[in-house]
DNA sequence: CTAGTTCTGCGTATGGTCTACGCATAACAG
DNA sequence: CTGTTATGCGTAGACCATACGCAGAACTAG
């Protein structure tokens, strides 16, 4: 009669609950001779240095002069820890909006923050997300990036959307230039003559009679140059807040 | 004196090479008993009823009634197998625009095609794409939806980009709702209480003073809902070409 | 018709992965 | 001192991709 009904509903991992703080250490046994942190930023390191493909149990618990199965006493499984990888790979997040920015330079920074996390980290991207945020630095992302929107006249699921948009769209940008970067690494090309190549190589293929629009593009030079990234980002990022401005405007007005 | 210089560029893999119609079977030798396309078919197959992570070289063989190593006959690697069915997967483009469609009704038919391809084969969206897309329908697809953009006043250049906004948006939002799908799955949860499940974790774990943009939104019940996916998707999309639009507008004013 | 060449199918073996299980030991509670 | 509980980790099982090499099939040249 005294047991709470257990209204957690969906179980957590405990490695995260221990991420936010709950779950203390039992008092019996011996002491724990490593830490979950020290784990993730082992695995972290080597991600960073070799990838994530580095990343194997085996070669974390060599990094923290461990046994390989000593890891499974702090984390359920690997994926457990590629969750928590993530959580300290996208750091801190960047802080709410400054005063003086409206929603749209405090989103821009907001964006900016993120790619530029993905750029240092592109690992983090091979991460097979496995589910909504629930870390409490992604959280705290989220939050930040909700506060830019705070005087706006959108309501809180439209928040919410525009949010997904852009995090969708930066990830997806850094998706695409990082796979040129390490296409470059694997061929052995120079990265400069990654989208030259590509170009010529496209142009082999096709038959200009069965794409047409397309052999356009290669006549234009696109595929040929090397283009600073950056002007790609913001292009993109700037059509979304446009789209973004057009709704703010249709609703105020 | 008569050997062309090699301008090949980059060596494109045997299976992507015949994929193109290139590269005849050579004469001597015992005749194959299998074929690249009935190789790839079946893959697909395995993916489609079991997940890509299914699709192992020995469950492959098996469904062909062949053994492990002999694929590798017809496929140079795993990776290999693994572009080929993406442009499988994907299966022909949607077509050009029909001829009373603008830009934007035939961008958002474009989308939808695409969309409609990632739910029903959601495995595509894990196949960690290596490198920018040169398989024939890959191709066939940009063609397409270039052709939308034929009679704007955009350079090429700028259709391109929308082009990559716009699939990127579209791999994103089924990403993520196929995570739910398969995280309900996982958890053994009615996907229609996904989200509630979610709404009432974050609920639980944040405190309103730290998150307090966060926790307005779930006082507003926003991740409570159980929305309609394609209310999400046409949201995101709209959004993404009303800031088209308006670079149309600009540009042509 | 025969010999040589070349390609197919595939058995074997290597080195990697994650992780279930169980044992010895260490630290506490009573 | 004894029982309980947690830790570290060795062993082993079940997968995985794939390098290598051999037997034999199908063609060509003589």
């Amino acid at each position: 009669m005294a047991a709470k009904t257990d209204d957690s509903g969906p179980v957590l991992p405990a490695a995260i609950e221990s991420a936010w703080g709950l779950r203390e250490r039992p008092p019996k046994g011996p002491r724990p001779g490593m830490s979950v942190p020290a784990i993730v930023d082992a695995a972290v390191r080597v991600a960073d240095a070799d990838g994530l493909a580095a990343v194997s149990m085996s070669r974390v618990a060599k990094e923290l002069g461990a046994a390989t199965m000593a890891l499974y006493r702090y984390v359920g499984s690997k994926d457990e820890l590629l969750m928590l990888m993530v959580d300290t790979g996208y750091g801190p997040s960047p802080g709410p909006p400054a005063p003086e920015d409206d929603w749209r330079a405090g989103l821009t920074r907001w964006a900016w923050a993120e790619h530029k996390v993905l750029r240092q980290r592109s690992w983090l991207l091979h991460v097979p997300i496995s589910g909504p945020p629930i870390t409490p630095q992604q959280l705290g992302w989220m939050e930040d990036g909700l506060r830019c929107l705070d005087g706006t006249v959108l309501g809180e699921g439209e928040k919410m959307s525009v949010l997904l948009l852009i995090t969708g769209y930066v990830r997806n940008e850094a998706t695409l230039t990082s796979q040129i970067a390490e296409g470059s690494r694997a061929a052995g090309v120079e990265p400069s003559e990654m989208m030259p190549a590509y170009g010529r190589l496209v142009a082999r293929l096709i038959d200009p009679a069965r794409f047409p629009a397309l052999h356009r593009v290669l006549r234009a030079g696109v595929l040929y140059q090397d283009d600073d990234p950056d002007d790609e980002f913001v292009f993109g990022l700037d059509r979304i807040l446009d789209g973004v401005e057009a709704l703010i405007q249709r609703r105020a007005g």
